[in-house]
DNA sequence: CATGAATGAGTCTTCATTCAT
DNA sequence: AATGAATGAAGACTCATTCAT
């Protein structure tokens, strides 16, 4: 997401006339993150989204149906934003799945991936799911993938290793599970959580589950200062 | 929370003008908690809350300051009756720390506190949680209480199992991660994602830490019949 | 309708928050039908009618689901208050046809009915007419009770008369054409074309069409000070 | 006016940069005439012309002052397009003023003049008139010349056939009124009242006033296969 | 206590007009 | 000449809050 505070909002403006359409369509989608971030959902006005933006109101209206469909749009890119980002860690991983598990998970906590901000509009968006179906579609379609990954990803493991009752579904329910809530206490917990303590907690519990894939030491190296002992400590 | 359908509104009606303030609360707090589920934070309007509650407009602004206020005592009502409901739990468990754990983390995911209705809700307060401080602040008294009571009975097992490497703050983290994702994952994908599921992959999590308290065969009974195996099944 | 005036206004303000909502609907649609008459529909706003009515711009989607709904009542108004009039004039005029048929027409050119005002508001929903098929409805149900009662009493007199090659369905057309032709002279060139020079217009064609029934003399009566002879004089 | 449908706007377009200010100006009224027929005057925007002349947006502010002229250059080429005809016709007629009358009134309902699409542009216009000066100069210009002309040729007519008791002046306004009115409900009611129908009415009417000019026959021809006797039958 | 009509600030959206290319 | 992205005023509509009854 191209950084846009209100200082670099001027230097947009001066872009001015000439940007193509897709330009300013990706940068009212950053100013959507920007607005969600800071105001949530619904108080994500067409104004605070062009100001943040430094464009102005009838913009929206003209690059997007509507405010719901920069909405949706917002959220799409966001998911692609984030399978992208994995699909290349993956990658990069080489060849052996476990290096390859690793990368995807490690991919949550990635400060590209797991900023405040993007976590924030996030579980804005989960907040609505319940009654808005198009998100669901667009959060399903990118957690399909994702969890039909990290499922192959963790069958291989378990033939590999002969990991005796191990059952690669349910590992990867847990591992979607560990994802999801790791990012919600990273939000609400900034000082208590970290990404940090997130990726060490997530190796600790891949040695217990694989202990021949995965050493013990690496996750207790990730494990080690325990930057906030004791207490969560005071919330955001 | 008692259970306000249209036809129940207007028993509340008929309750009337006699109802004791305290009563009236309750009334609109249910309220609130149904409109958040039904349309969201930003669809739930003074009419939707009074609609559900049979009662008429002008009574929001009389039994609380204003809408805001109405809305953090809905979520305060919503986190201490989660709570209450786990110490219950624990104390009908007995001594056993292993029982009191478990019945922490079955407390979770029990019908009365994961109902589809409150985890809409839930996240629909987490969504808002990054821009509202009264939000975190109930949120968060609410989570330091848990997680101090999980950290505690996480240390008494390590003591008493003798786990070697095993940290009671890393696994009381790990814990909050899993109920706080399983969570989503129930809201979103219900058909995927059952509490059943939740509550066999807690219990696979916990044998795996502390396999001398838990026993195995447990968490593979409660693991049996994967009712949706392959693909997480369509969303909501 | 209830002439309100900007210091009528005031007065409504006054009765204020007592009125029933049957009183604030007609206000409304009064106020409406002021609007249209000076701004024409499309220069007719929720400010601008509410300015009229005295009101705040809450109360139009508080009192009618939205603009339009507002404007279709407005124009079954209308036409209601139209045929209530020459219902009521028709009665009036006992059992002679010939007088009954007068009477009708001459309902058309009634100040109450025929006012610069409400040929402003007809016009313009016959402007819309085309496309708005709501109009064209409340419309059509005025004119096919006129028309039939019309038919009716053209066969009566047909009869009566003994009128040979007459056809009663061709004098009601014809009549119609009148009725709205003369109307919309009258609209757009106020000091070329009178009310009193349509019923003169409109007797004459009667003597004409029926001269055993009503009278030569007047007809030319009516005709008598043609107020602008010559050109049609300027317009509005 | 030049058939503009979306297939031939693509020609338009070909036609391109090259086209003379004349040219673009009358496609741009063109397909302002289409715009207020399908969507009326408040309906018709900036963008429903270009799109209907298949040109860009910018081109009515480049070839017309601004909307409002280009709204008012579009009914004054209507007006003139309709003077054209009658006076083509009327010279068609030759030396006889009862032919010459006659050709004027039926120039009228002619299919050129009296399209449906042209009649809701009139009617849109004559909705507006009331608080458009500009629109009623324009109108009133072409509705004198036209009242004028008829004056003239019925005092001919009574001169030469000797009618007693008749104003050429009092006729002329009912004729004027025919004409209007049965364009409304041409209009308005295009399958209960055909521009066949209003020819035939008209002429009958003619008949009536001057028995020795217009043959009866005629009349009763035109009136013959009432097209659809009864009821008015569906507007629209 | 309770009601619900009334208020008006705030939102989304439309659209005539401008202007850099 | 022509284009169409950009602007921002103005419109319809929503909704928290007030207050007379």
């Amino acid at each position: 997401m191209t950084n846009v505070t209100p200082s670099a909002a001027r230097t947009n403006k001066a872009a001015g006339r000439t940007a193509s359409k897709e330009v300013r369509r990706q940068q009212l989608i950053d100013a959507t993150i920007e607005s969600i971030a800071k105001y949530g959902i619904s108080g994500t006005t067409t104004t605070t989204v062009t100001r943040f933006a430094g464009l102005s109101i009838g913009l929206i209206n003209f690059h997007f149906k509507n405010k719901e469909t920069l909405l949706e749009e917002t959220l799409r890119y966001l998911a692609q934003d984030h399978t992208a980002h994995w699909r290349k860690r993956i990658k990069a991983a080489g060849d052996d799945p476990a290096a390859q598990l690793r990368a995807q998970g490690e991919s949550h906590f990635h400060p590209d991936i797991c900023s405040r901000k993007k976590l924030a509009v996030w579980f804005n968006f989960y907040g609505e799911a319940q009654y808005r179906a198009a998100y669901r579609r667009i959060v399903a379609e990118m957690d399909d993938e994702r969890w039909d990954t990290s499922l192959g990803l963790c069958a291989k493991l378990i033939e590999q290793g002969g990991y005796g009752g191990l059952n690669a579904s349910d590992i990867a329910d847990t591992l979607e599970g560990l994802y999801d809530g790791f990012w919600l206490n990273i939000m609400i917990y900034p000082d208590g959580f970290s990404r940090k303590k997130a990726r060490a907690r997530l190796l600790q519990y891949l040695c217990m589950v694989f202990p021949r894939h995965f050493d013990a030491l690496e996750g207790s190296a990730g494990n080690a200062p325990s930057e906030t002992p004791g207490a969560r400590a005071a919330p955001i």
